[in-house]
DNA sequence: GCATGGTCAATGATATATCATATAGATGTA
DNA sequence: TACATCTATATGATATATCATTGACCATGC
C-alpha cells in the first residue's frame, strides 16, 4: 500500500542522512553528536531559552535536552551562568570551545545537505518542504 | 538557508508521526512500541531472516534488532526454535499472542497513516516517495 | 505574608541507536 | 583434520527518546 510505502521512505531518507551526516562529522575528526550540535546552535542563536523552548524548537523531549546540556556542559562547549532573577535557571552561554567547535562542525554540515540534495531542483525542495510540513501539522492537530 | 529548512521540516514530520502513531498504540491499550510492531510485521511475513537481514529491512542496526527481539521473546509476542543445519541461529515464529497483537494494531496504524496523510493526494504521495528516495540513495552511496 | 498552583530543571525507568567487541558456530582450504 | 576466515548473535558503553515524578522556585490571589 501507498500510505506504508510512504513511511517506509521517510523513515529510510531521515536514518540514512543521519548516518552519514554523523559519519562525517566523526571523519572530520569533531567531537560532537548532531543532536549535540543541533541544540548548541539554537542555544548560540538565542541564549535566553528554556530547556522547553529548546526542546520544542528541536522537536525533542525536555528531558533529552536536560541530558544533552548536561553533556555539553561536561565538555566544555557550554558554561551555565547563574540568574539572579530566576533561581531555577542558568543563562547558558556556547563557550570558546564551543564556537570553535561549531565553526569546524559547518561545512561539513553543509556538504552532508548538499550531498543529500544531489539532483533536487529549488522547486522539488520547495514540493518536499510543504508535504511535509503538511504531514507534520496533521500529525499534530489535536482533533480526535 | 531552503536545504536547512527541509531538513528540519523532515525531522519534524518523521518525531510528530511517531509521537502521534505511538500515543493512538497506549490509547488503544495494546503493550507494543512501534519498533517492536515493526520487526514482528517482518518476521510475520517472513520467519527466515537473519537479524542482519530484518535489521537491514527496517533500517536498523543488527545490535538493535537484538535487543527488540529479546524483548519480543521476553513479552511473548515471539518463540524462537532452534535450527538443526545452523547452531548459531534460531527459527523465530510469531505466538498467538503475537498474531493478536498485530491484528490489534492493524487498524490503528491504518487510522495514523489515514490521519498523517490527510489532504494529500495519490500524486503528492507518489512525489513525496520519490524524492525521499532519491535522498535516501544520495545518502548510501559510497563516493566521497 | 502565605498557601496554591504553575514553571523549570533533574532524574529514574525503559526503549532504542550505534559502535566495537566477544563468542560461538559454519565454511573453505591446505 | 587443522586452521583461518567468515557469519550470526549477544553484549558493553554511550547517547538519545519518552513518560512520570520530584524538588526547587516563582507568581498570584487572598
Amino acid at each position: 500500500m501507498l500510505s506504508s510505502i510512504l513511511f517506509y521512505s521517510l523513515d529510510k531518507a531521515i536514518r540514512q542522512y543521519r548516518r552519514m551526516a554523523q559519519t562525517n562529522i566523526d571523519r572530520a575528526g569533531i567531537a560532537i553528536t548532531i543532536d549535540q550540535w543541533l541544540v548548541l546552535c539554537v542555544i548560540q542563536e538565542i541564549d535566553d531559552l528554556t530547556q522547553t523552548d529548546i526542546a520544542e524548537r528541536v522537536f525533542k523531549d525536555q528531558a533529552s535536552v536536560a541530558r544533552i546540556i548536561r553533556l555539553l556542559l561536561e565538555r566544555g562547549l557550554l558554561r551555565a551562568e547563574p540568574l539572579p532573577h530566576d533561581g531555577r535557571r542558568t543563562q547558558l552561554r556556547v563557550t570558546e570551545q564551543g564556537l570553535h567547535t561549531l565553526q569546524a562542525v559547518e561545512p561539513v554540515v553543509l556538504s552532508n545537505r548538499a550531498k543529500a540534495l544531489q539532483g533536487l531542483s529549488e522547486n522539488d525542495l520547495n514540493t518536499l518542504r510543504f508535504l511535509l510540513d503538511q504531514i507534520a501539522v496533521n500529525c499534530t492537530s489535536s482533533a480526535e
